[in-house]
DNA sequence: ATGCCGAAGTTACTTCGA
């Protein structure tokens, strides 16, 4: 047993963010990190600054929204793009999740559709989203390999992982369907760590550019780690680095990180 | 202080995000 160190991040552009990305990796030396919303084609990544920083990485983007990361100084290997039977908008193959192994870690790195209002096309497109999230998910669940699904949710769990739910009526993230999805996922034998919050409360994940939300910390928990039974017994701690929300040029998440016994 | 939105494609504005 040895201690590994996995994080979850949406970094809202990974060309934008890419000074912060390679300070975040020196200061809170992960082993492995999940990226969302890397908003490029993959071979636009920086590579070769990230491989520099010790990291190899395996990369899906399609474009300028969407895409996702697997970074790991621990080995990567397997590496699986999309979901089996994963839905389509807009008739496009959307870059949302990608799949590797790291050590004795399967892992995902997942991006759930925002969902943009109950009434768009975009919200019935997200519970097909988790559906086929869950349908993938269920194998590896319940195997006896450590396993976890990281990344941004897009669903606040509870009333409390919400500032004020008051604030969001009738709108995506808080609803029941989204929130029965996440139970359906939770139900193939992932459990949803709980991170410490390093200040306030309530350990939040994103916070809004806009309106003073992170000062004021009208923030929302929306960015997950779930993990079969495996993986939970090796977790030794869980936190979010609210302090990478900070200064300028912040993405409006925070890491989530977990300290794994693997 | 952590401070009033930001990224990207395109070129004055639009789409997207939560």
């Amino acid at each position: 047993m040895r201690p590994m160190r996995v994080a979850t991040w949406n970094i809202n552009s990974v060309k934008a963010r890419l000074d912060r990305l390679l300070g975040w990796l020196e200061s809170a030396q992960p082993d492995v990190v999940c990226l969302q919303e890397l908003k490029c084609a993959a071979e636009e990544v920086p590579v070769a600054a990230i491989e520099a920083a010790g990291y190899e990485i395996a990369a899906h983007g399609t474009g300028r929204w969407n895409g996702v990361a697997i970074l790991s100084r621990v080995g990567i290997d397997d590496i699986v793009r999309g979901l089996e039977g994963q839905p389509r908008f807009a008739e496009a193959d959307e870059a949302r999740v990608i799949a590797a192994t790291c050590g004795r870690l399967r892992l995902w790195s997942v991006y759930v559709p925002n969902g943009r209002d109950v009434t768009d096309a975009h919200f019935p497109y997200k519970l097909a989203f988790l559906e086929a999230l869950k349908s993938t998910a269920a194998g590896p669940a319940a195997g006896p390999a450590p396993f976890a699904v990281l990344g941004d949710f897009n669903i606040c769990p509870s009333d409390d992982d919400i500032w004020d739910v008051e604030e969001w009526p009738g709108t995506t993230h808080v609803t029941k369907a989204e929130r029965a999805a996440l139970a359906e996922i939770e139900s193939a034998g992932l459990t949803d760590v709980f991170p410490r919050a390093l200040k306030h409360a309530w350990p939040f994940t994103f916070w809004d550019y806009r309106n003073l939300d992170f000062p004021k910390n009208r923030g929302l928990r929306i960015d997950l780690a779930l993990v079969n039974a495996p993986c939970k017994n090796a977790v030794t701690d869980a936190w979010v680095d609210r302090n990478e929300r900070k200064g300028k040029g912040a993405s409006d998440h925070a890491p989530v990180v977990l300290e794994l016994d693997l």
